[in-house]
DNA sequence: GCCAACGTTGGC
DNA sequence: GCCAACGTTGGC
């Protein structure tokens, strides 16, 4: 099993709009990053963890714990026209972009982008790296222990 | 709102 | 294939 930490703006899908969506469970759309789309496409699992991040808010840092749950498909917006995702280069035939469903484990109290840049172990997490942008970063397993360990003090 | 960092685009 | 220009991300 794999874990990974995925990037998502509360405004537009928060922890808590995932808490309450029906089975706990949003496709997750709008990736718009090749990198992104691959570890969706070539490595993500159903079962694999992963960290819920708010990113570009008041208060950044990862808010709970999902886990992957398959259902890759392409990704709906892109065809829409009215979608900020929109992508005119984007055909049915040929979808460019891919969406994968995320289930909610539990929201956690919120492990804030300060926190985890002091925590020593979490020092190598991707996420972290200067000029990082990527949505969607592969976790470590000790990584990802170090964060429950942390996330339950 | 600012700005550094990065990815993508498109001319050549 | 190079690379400058541009757009986007995301913390502050």
């Amino acid at each position: 099993m794999a874990y990974w930490l995925m990037k998502s703006e509360p405004d537009e899908a928060s922890i808590d709009d995932l808490a309450r969506a029906p089975r706990r469970t949003l496709a997750w759309t709008g990736v718009r990053n090749y990198q992104a789309r691959n570890f969706m496409r070539d490595a993500m699992q159903p079962g694999d963890g992963v960290l819920f991040y708010h990113s570009s808010c008041a208060e950044p840092g990862i808010a709970g714990l999902a886990r992957v749950a398959g259902n890759l498909q392409p990704d709906a917006t892109q065809f829409d026209p009215a979608s900020p995702y929109f992508d005119p280069k984007s055909t049915r035939e040929q979808p460019r972009w891919l969406q994968i469903d995320v289930t909610l484990e539990r929201k956690t109290r919120l492990l804030p982008l300060a926190e985890m840049r002091a925590a020593v172990e979490l020092a190598t997490m991707q996420v972290l790296r200067r000029g990082n942008r990527l949505s969607i970063t592969p976790v470590t397993p000790a990584e990802w222990q170090a964060v429950l360990a942390r996330l339950d003090r």
